[in-house]
RNA sequence: AGAGAGGUGGCAGAGUGGUCGAAUGCGACGGAUUCGAAAUCCGUUAUACCUGCAAGGGUAUCGGGGGUUCGAAUCCCCCCCUCUCUGCCA
């Protein structure tokens, strides 16, 4: 959520950036909420004030009441009323506005940064760098969703009979393949800083709430509406809403934390080649790196955490290029995201494998997640996170692109991790 | 799931209708003392919003929402959560 006083205060520049984000109805909105925060801080000093001579006149009545001076009590009683019903109307129609202005920012994306490239759609995206070479695979490379079956490895139709499309189960070395990323990543993360911890992969409105997945994109998510409770479309939810309500002591941040997750999505729509095999599921297995820092720092940690993921592609021995998502593309509530895609070299095309962003105050602000900043004042702080790494593309990646006359030969570094140093 | 107890400031824990944003203790911070430290003493120590150049002033918040009252942490209603026991269970 934008904060009211960004958009008082730099509201052309606000303007320019909703624009870049192809936000359609930034100006009626970004002066519906000028109007709505004018009318609100108008209610609330009349409210104030009102109330505070209804407490001026209950002291006056309590110190009369002991006194027992009955009938100058009464008269003052009679003078409450009237107060009251001020004081009444003016709390309903200040919870009205205040409702009304959060329907507005609720709807309001966060601004990107001054470095994210205009465009409209993915074709726009900003190629920073790409790194390593595509291997040239002999003339009848099979794409993963052709391997797993010749190595039985993943079994979609088993998935299918159990849950529904979707939901693959890993078998035999595919299944080992998975432990063996997810530890992988894990050590690589911890070994870098991160903190590991293990959350609930359900979590309560509140949080679908702080970290903005909810109102809007509650089709994104699966719901247990017994008992109210979302699956998780990405550890980021649980990792930041730890967070949710703190003020964090300085001496704490940079708070860096990793997760492995299962993740949910129920991704509707959206059907066809593009989406064969592990290019995307419903349920699928993620690491995450999650950062929360200083304003001042947050993009400097950004650029580390791109760095970080980098090493994971450059040890597992993918190419990979590094986009910089133009202002159609991009997230809703990111500032700036970086995505990083690996070559699959059997579909000949690139594959996104994480998303790294920073939220700056967009999340914070929900989340009423701050630090005391010198001088002891509150202030909001920057969220961030990455995917490090999500793994059904990896894993289509490296079968892909390792693929040989008598298996799949895997990455060194991944060797120790599976306990075999090829598949099939 | 059934029965009971309870949710108060960073923590512990008083407070059952009137100047209570809330005693007291602990912790933290600042100062005094000390060569330095411990101990001791003095002081400070929640958050949000409104107003003000500022100093300051005001309002709200004692799990959440509603109600009674001139006045609610305190009384009434609803909801949520936690703990204990019983049941079930990896």
């Amino acid at each position: 959520m934008l904060q009211v006083s960004v958009l008082r205060e730099h509201t052309a520049e606000a303007l320019v950036a909703l624009a870049k984000k192809h936000y359609k109805t930034a100006e009626a909105d970004v002066q519906a909420v000028l109007d709505l925060d004018q009318r609100r801080r108008q209610l609330q000093t009349e409210h104030d004030s009102a109330q505070a001579e209804a407490n001026e006149l209950a002291r006056q009545i309590g110190g009369l009441m002991k006194a027992g001076n009955k009938a100058e009590a009464e008269e003052l009683k009679a003078r409450t009323a009237t107060l009251k019903q001020q004081t009444k109307q003016h709390a309903d129609e200040l919870a009205q506005v205040e409702q009304g202005l959060q329907q507005v920012l609720w709807k309001l994306p966060n601004l990107p940064h001054s470095s994210v490239p205009e465009g409209r759609s993915a074709q726009d995206n900003e190629v920073v760098r790409e790194v390593g070479n595509k291997p040239a695979l002999l003339a009848d490379a099979l794409p993963h969703w052709e391997l797993i079956k010749k190595y039985d490895i993943i079994d979609f139709e088993l998935g299918v009979k159990i849950t529904g499309a979707g939901f693959p189960v890993y078998k035999n070395q595919g299944a080992r393949l998975q432990r063996a990323l997810i530890n992988f990543f894990l050590d690589e993360a911890r070994t870098a800083g991160y903190t590991e911890m293990q959350p609930p992969i359900l979590v309560n409105e509140a949080s679908g709430y702080g970290t903005g997945q909810l109102p809007d994109k509650e089709g994104q998510m699966y719901h247990d509406a017994q008992d109210n409770l979302y699956l998780i479309p990405t550890s980021e939810v649980p990792i930041t809403n730890l967070y949710r309500d703190e003020i964090i002591p300085t001496e704490k941040l940079p708070i860096r934390n990793t997760a492995y997750t299962p993740c949910f999505r129920r991704e509707a729509g959206s059907w066809g080649a593009d989406v064969r095999g592990l290019n995307r599921l419903h349920q699928f297995d993620k690491v995450e790196i999650v950062q929360i820092t200083e304003p001042e720092h947050s993009y400097a940690t950004l650029e580390q955490m791109v760095g970080h993921i980098e090493s994971l592609l450059q040890k597992l021995q993918l190419p990979y290029r590094v986009l910089r998502l133009c202002g159609g593309d991009m997230g809703f509530t990111s500032a700036l995201t970086y995505d990083l895609e690996v070559w699959s070299a059997a579909q000949q095309r690139w594959l996104e494998v994480s998303s790294a962003s920073n939220f700056e105050t967009y999340q914070a602000n929900r989340l009423k997640l701050r630090y005391r900043a010198e001088g002891g004042k509150t202030q909001l702080l920057h969220t961030l996170n990455g995917s490090a790494l999500a793994l059904p593309r990896i894993v289509a990646a490296l079968l892909e692109n390792n693929q040989t006359a008598d298996g799949i030969a895997l990455p060194e570094v991944l060797h120790s991790y599976c306990g075999f140093s090829k598949i099939g």
